[in-house]
DNA sequence: CCTTTTTGAGACACTTTTGTCTCTTTTGGG
DNA sequence: CCCAAAAGAGACAAAAGTGTCTCAAAAAGG
């Protein structure tokens, strides 16, 4: 083959995708393909349905949440900084973190349920170990900390991409509001 | 006439809607309905469009946002208590408020354009005195307040509603993430 | 009860979106 | 410069959502 079917356009167009989908998930294939900067048939080339676009995007937006608790974990930090990491690491990947969060249709297919469900609980006992090392307050539900770490992240993209906050600031920013309203 | 069109009814219709269209912005009107445990037609009966429905939720979650504000404001308390009070009386508005942030279509509509930019601007002005009375921190941006706020009373609304966080306490812990997290 | 209003269910045309195809143009490796 | 792979454009049917209408059942006032 020439050129194989390079798999980084495909990865361009589900980045394209997730910061659409992130601000309207309705948004329809065409709205997707104009906002890529390419023709409505070519999204289909890449992908053969809405569904499997929305499901190769989950789980790409999964990998590279992973990707970055990896690294993170691999750099064996004490658990404030590796949170500050973590967020350094996820803010840029807000829009596809926030994607997660409301695209439940996405939740339909078994393999990214439980891939999910696993990330869901791998936060959850990063917040467990935040708890124990009185980086935020041990009485607050895990639900609310979840919560609010999901909102934040998503804030802090929005602030971004709205041109609004500095990106080299923001995870700091993020970290701070983050710890203080938590601790 | 016997019984008059009962505002009441089409008052439950919006609560309802909002609820939906917060979690589900693409939802469709049958999945409205649906939830509502109406019929489709009768949703026809009391909205004859989409669009309507749309502008007159905009219009209600507007006008119930500004009525927390004049009761918070006819209180003359000082500024932090103020900014409490006003949560208490916001987080319950939750999907509204949230709704009046991500569907954007509302927008077309001049009226409720006029309206939702009076209110950021109260709100703005509001996060200027917090600023001024040294509840948060001058230094940040305004833009990243207000995100943080939203994305804290949305993430309160859905805690609650989720059965993570008792309908008393979130207010109070929203407070506290709030003035803690922008001190 | 009886009557009037409102409701839910379903049929219907219309619009938008989805998914498939074909044809032409562009592009990049050889 | 050539030519195969990939892109854009557009036509098309199928599917889903929207808006209108009718009719029978339910509900509530008199």
């Amino acid at each position: 083959m020439k050129r194989s079917f390079q798999p980084k356009a495909k990865q361009a167009l589900l980045m394209a995708t997730a910061s659409v989908l992130a601000r309207n998930p309705g948004a329809s294939l065409s709205e997707i393909a104009r906002q890529a900067g390419i023709g409505r048939a070519t999204l289909y080339r890449h992908f053969p349905s809405r569904d499997v676009l929305i499901r190769e995007l989950a789980m790409e937006a999964i990998a590279a949440i992973d990707a970055v608790t990896a690294d993170v974990t691999a750099q064996n930090l004490p658990t404030d900084q590796a949170l500050l990491e973590f967020l350094r690491g996820v803010v840029p990947l807000g829009d596809r973190f926030h994607f997660l969060m409301i695209e439940t249709s996405a939740y339909n297919d078994p393999t990214v349920k439980a891939a999910y469900d696993r990330q869901l609980n791998e936060l959850d006992a990063f917040v467990g170990q935040l708890k124990q090392d009185g980086v935020i307050a041990s009485e607050l539900p895990n639900a609310w900390v979840t919560s609010v770490m999901d909102a934040l992240i998503w804030a802090a993209w929005s602030a971004v991409n709205n041109g609004d906050l500095a990106r080299n600031d923001v995870a700091m920013l993020t970290y701070r509001t983050l710890v203080k309203g938590l601790s």
